[in-house]
Order: C-alpha cells, then sequence, then structure tokens
RNA sequence: UGGGCCGUCGCCAAGCGGUAAGGCACUAGGUUUUGAUCCUAGCAUGCGUAGGUUCGAAUCCUGCCGGCCCAGCCA
C-alpha cells in the first residue's frame, strides 16, 4: 500500500479488520456490500454513516456495494421515497453496482418458501395475530406450539398456494418457519415469513397478495446478489441466527456473512425515521427537507457539504458500543471543510446606520477585498463604499467594557479592508433606542492601516447602504433542548423555541449571489450562509449553515455571570 | 427475570500479553485587517469493579456492578 492511497482510505475499524483477513485467507477474492433501505422515508446522518460505511469498503477493496430496495411492506412505501434516497446517496457522491430491490426477487422468493414447505421445515399457521402473540410465551417461559404446527407437506404446500392465488383475506393464514417455540431466543420462536396484504405494491402493483418478512427476505437477497459481507445495526443480533438458519437449511450456494455495528446518535438530534417522520406529519417542521432536519436533504438544503459528512462518518469509527455523539464533532468537520472552500463576503444581518460626516456625500470608491484570507486562488473582488453605511447593531456599545474591541462612543474601530473610523455621536429615537451613529473616517487609513502605524485592535464588518441588497435570513438552531430526544414520551415537550429565527431585513454586499449556489459562503465574523432553495434575486433568502467558532461569546456570558 | 451484545479521559476512539495513539471539547500562550483560521503547550500512574494467572494484564480467567436490544402478521 502506497502512503497516497493510504490517505484516501478510511480509518480502520473492526469490520474492515474482518473483510481485511477474510481476503488475506482467500474467503473472498471480490467484496460485496449493499446498502438496503426500506422507502418509507427519508435518509438521515444514521444513513450517512451506514452508507459511507458499505460504499466506502467497496471502494477501498476494490469491491461493490449495491443499492437494494428493502421493499416488503407495500402499506409504508413510496416511490417519493424512492426518488429521494437514490438523490442522496448520488449527492453523498457513492455510486451503486446495481439498484435492485426486494421486490424483484418475489418469485424465488416464494420458490424458496415452498422449498422450506418441502423440508418440512415451514407451516401454515391458521392462528391470528393475538393467538400467534400469546402462544409466543415471554422472555422467561417458553412458547406453545401452535396447533397448526404439524400440518402435512401436502396441505401446507396447498395452502400456502392458496394464501398466494387470493383466497383468503389478511390476516387468515401466515406461514412460519418451524423452528423451536422453546428457544431462549424469542426470534427463533417459529418466526412468521410470509403475511397476506391486499395492498398495492410500487414495484410489483397487484401481482401479489401475499408478501415475505424482512428476515426471510433479508438474507436471501443478500444470498442472491453474492453480497459478501451483510452489514447492520447491533438490533438484529438477535435475528443472526435466523439469517443463518435460513441459509442453512435452504444450502444456498453462497452464505453472506452478517455483521453488526451501533447506530449513529447525536445529542440533542433524532436519528429515528419513525420520529423523524412525525415531525414532518405534525408539521413541527417544514418538510424532510427542512434545514433543522438531520435529513441528508435537510443537511443539503442546510449548506452542509457531503465532503464534512464523509469526514465525519469516518472519524466517529464504527464499534459495537452504543453511544451518542456530541454535535461539535458534527459542526466540526462542517467547519473545517467550508473555511477551507467558502469564498469570503460581508453581510449585515442586523442594521445599525453609520454616517461618515467627513465623507464626501455623492462619492462612490471601490474597495478591494480578498475572497479569502489565506487562500490567493480565490481572488479579490470590488466592494463599493460610500457615506451612509450599515454595521452590526452588536458591533456598537454606548459604554463599553475593556475587552470589548468594537466600536463605542469615542472609539476607533478599522472596517474591514476599508477605514479607520471614530464614533463622533450616536442618534436616538424617540424611545431611546439607537437610531444611528455619526463617524468620522481617516482619509489615510484607505485600505485598513495608517502610516502613523497606530494600533486598532478591532475590525468589523459593514455594506454600503446604497449598494447593499436586502434579504432574509434564517437562523437554526438545534430542534430540541434535551440530549436526548428520542426518550421523549412527547416531542413537544422538548422542543426549541428558538430553532428557526427568521431575519427580515439584513444587507449583502452586491458581490454576493442570491441564487442557490452549491458552497455556503463564509459572511465574515457571523458564519456560513447558503441561499435557500426558494432563494431568487428578486427575493433572496439566506440559511445560516453553521456559526463560526466564536470566543467573544464565551468572554460575554462569563462576564455577564460575574 | 431467559437470550444476545457492550463498558478505555467530559464526548467519540486506537489498543489484540511488553508498560495508555488520535480527534472533538476544555485550559494557557503566540500570529492575525474575521474575537475566525493557523501555531505551541497542557489535559487517564489510569482502562466499570473485585479477585486470579503471569517476570509483566486495558489486553487471558472468574465473580460482581452498570448500560443497550429482543415477546410486530414493521424493517
Amino acid at each position: 500500500m502506497t502512503p497516497e492511497s493510504d490517505e484516501t482510505k478510511s480509518s480502520p475499524n473492526f469490520i474492515r479488520d474482518i473483510i481485511q483477513k477474510d481476503i488475506s485467507e482467500h474467503k473472498h477474492q471480490h467484496i460485496i456490500t449493499r446498502f438496503p433501505p426500506e422507502p418509507n422515508g427519508y435518509l438521515h446522518v444514521g444513513h450517512a454513516k451506514s452508507i459511507c460505511l458499505n460504499f466506502g469498503i467497496a471502494e477501498d477493496f476494490k469491491g461493490d456495494c449495491n443499492l437494494r430496495f428493502d421493499d416488503t411492506n407495500p402499506e409504508k412505501e413510496e416511490q417519493e421515497y424512492i426518488d429521494s434516497i437514490r438523490e442522496d446517496i448520488e449527492w453523498l457522491g457513492f455510486h451503486w453496482k446495481t439498484n435492485p430491490s426486494a421486490s424483484d426477487y418475489f418469485d424465488q422468493l416464494y420458490d424458496y418458501a415452498v422449498r422450506l414447505i418441502k423440508l418440512g421445515l415451514a407451516y401454515v399457521d391458521s392462528q391470528n395475530a393475538d393467538e400467534t402473540r400469546n402462544n409466543r410465551g415471554t422472555l422467561t417461559e417458553a412458547g406453545k406450539n401452535s396447533p397448526f404446527r404439524d400440518r402435512s407437506i401436502e396441505e401446507n404446500l396447498q395452502l400456502f398456494e392458496d394464501m398466494k392465488n387470493d383466497k383468503f383475506s389478511d390476516g387468515e393464514y401466515v406461514l412460519r418457519a418451524k423452528i423451536d417455540m422453546a428457544s431462549p431466543n424469542i426470534k427463533m420462536r417459529d418466526p412468521v415469513i410470509y403475511r397476506i396484504r391486499h395492498a398495492t405494491h410500487h414495484n410489483t402493483g397487484d401481482k401479489w397478495c401475499i408478501y415475505p418478512m424482512y428476515d426471510f427476505t433479508h438474507c436471501l437477497s443478500d444470498m442472491i446478489e453474492g453480497i459478501t459481507h451483510s452489514l447492520c445495526t447491533l438490533e438484529f443480533e438477535d435475528h443472526r441466527p435466523l439469517y443463518d438458519w435460513i441459509l442453512d437449511k435452504l444450502e444456498t450456494p453462497c452464505h453472506p456473512q452478517q455483521i453488526e455495528f451501533a447506530r449513529l446518535q447525536i445529542k440533542y438530534t433524532l436519528t429515528s425515521k419513525r420520529l423523524l417522520n412525525q415531525l414532518v406529519q405534525e408539521k413541527i417542521v417544514d418538510g424532510w427537507n427542512d434545514p433543522r432536519m438531520p435529513t441528508i436533504s435537510g443537511m443539503r438544503r442546510r449548506g452542509f457539504t457531503p465532503e464534512s459528512i464523509k469526514t465525519f462518518s469516518d472519524i466517529i469509527g464504527v464499534t459495537k458500543k452504543n453511544s451518542t455523539i456530541e454535535m461539535g464533532v458534527l459542526e466540526n468537520c462542517l467547519r473545517e471543510d467550508l473555511n477551507a472552500r467558502a469564498t469570503r463576503r460581508m453581510a449585515v444581518l442586523h442594521p445599525l446606520k453609520v454616517i461618515i460626516e467627513n465623507y464626501p456625500e455623492n462619492e462612490v470608491e471601490m474597495i478591494t477585498g480578498k475572497n479569502h484570507p489565506q487562500n490567493p486562488e480565490f481572488g479579490t473582488r470590488e466592494i463599493p463604499f460610500s457615506r451612509e453605511i450599515y454595521i452590526e447593531q452588536e458591533d456598537f456599545m454606548e459604554d463599553a467594557p475593556r475587552k470589548f474591541f468594537r466600536l463605542s462612543a469615542g472609539r476607533e474601530v478599522r472596517l474591514r479592508f476599508a477605514y479607520y473610523i471614530t464614533c463622533k455621536e450616536v442618534i436616538k429615537n424617540d424611545d431611546g433606542t439607537i437610531r444611528e451613529l455619526i463617524c468620522t473616517y481617516d482619509p489615510e487609513s484607505k485600505g485598513g492601516q495608517s502610516p502613523d502605524g497606530r494600533k486598532v485592535k478591532g475590525t468589523i464588518h459593514w455594506v454600503s447602504a446604497e449598494h447593499s441588497t436586502t434579504t432574509t435570513v434564517q437562523l437554526y438552531d438545534r430542534l430540541f433542548n434535551v440530549e436526548n430526544p428520542s426518550k421523549l414520551k412527547e416531542l413537544h415537550q422538548a422542543l426549541n423555541p428558538e430553532s428557526l429565527i427568521i431575519i427580515k431585513n439584513s444587507k449583502l454586499e452586491p458581490a454576493i449571489d442570491c441564487e442557490r449556489q452549491p458552497l455556503a459562503y463564509q459572511f465574515e465574523r457571523l458564519g456560513y450562509f447558503i441561499a435557500d432553495l426558494n432563494s431568487s434575486n428578486e427575493s433572496p433568502v439566506f440559511n445560516r449553515t453553521m456559526t463560526l467558532r466564536d470566543s467573544w461569546a464565551k468572554i460575554e456570558k462569563e462576564q455577564s455571570r460575574s
């Protein structure tokens, strides 16, 4: 392995170790993994971890990864979700070898079920759902055999065929694997493998009225595709004996290895399709792609980059330990990527008018600003400067503490790339709020340096009033104010009322493009911002992707505490 | 309570019998026309706990404690 290829590969983990060993021992020559979502919702960060794992392994071991829709429950699945899943995976930058659906295998699956019956290892049960549950036993007590467990193979064959041929109504019969009703592993107590469901399937239409269950479908689908390593989350550990049992009894040509890893949990957020769906259905958020959602589409709309999500998935690791990662880790990955790649611009979120009284009235001059402070390849742009400008309300304080490096009465500050200004007068409204500032500028300080070399500690951003664009800005924060919202009885209990703040009257410098771009801007000193999907030059809307690190906020908080 | 799995720094996480990597967070400095970035330093005599094996244990053994998952005709 060359050092170069080393860099592009992902971090080692126990699953990669297993695969590496299998290759060394010539157990496999070509690795095939799969990402198998059920198309019943949108993909979220938790899925991203699995996608990066499965597709990443395929890339690094020069194998393949299939995208397989696990679509065995027609009542929950829709084409809309299929489309979004494909879009999200492609956006992340991964490519699948093939994109089958479990429903493509329904004929084969049916044949395998028949084979299991012929082997005397499956039977048609006439118990209803309640009876089945009551006879399953408990965690500590064995279950009871179904009174229909010993039907003849012929009778089972006939009943199963009748099930398929629409002779019965939903719930009347099920096909069960004949394993052991006394197994300490409840998953092995004669699991249902086929049920009757009169529903139109998005892929197979009305061809079928019986549908195979997950446990029967998954192992066989993996086997059909020649998957070598079937990676899934920890809650399926108890299913593995069943996965293996089915493949063993059917003596299939190959036997994929199921390996389980811990699912991703992030503090203050949800990684459960069911609960995310609830947020959407109850209109707590604006849809699956609401920028506050931890869905791939929400994150994309918010301004996350695929690279940051991949880096995150890589550094959090893959283990069997349930853990909850801090949001800060994801945020750091985003900031790291955006800091290197985002073009700098100036914008004022909460404008405060500043009149520079000694600047000529109708004059406009162009100021040159770097598009990136460290990287000259980004070039420069011209920024108009004039007598009336806007600065951030937060950047002025009438009587400021010693450590406040910004503008205050009588003090001097640098306007980024432009001039030094000194505050001469504060004009107030009748209610005492500040209306505007009268300042003077030092013509000698053009570009932000003065010939006398005097030190000006503070530098603030600004925008020429006349040349600015007015925009709406949406600020986002965590949706919940509790660490583990999935434990909540009621999601409403812990909603963060400030998860979305809309600012109507923010000002942008002219060089900002208000049509959606692939990469966020950095608005200097404020954070990373990206035009929303609905933004246009006529009515601009920017989403704050992420704030900058803010050590001043920390100092401020400490000061107010003491 | 039967079965399965898991406990290494505040949060992740390497480690696989030879004397505790790394990241995030945090703390203290330095550079800086973004209080950003960047740089430098600090941050587990300790690996859930109690014993045992060994010249040597986070790594092996035993007991205990704690956490997660399983009783859908969902996936």
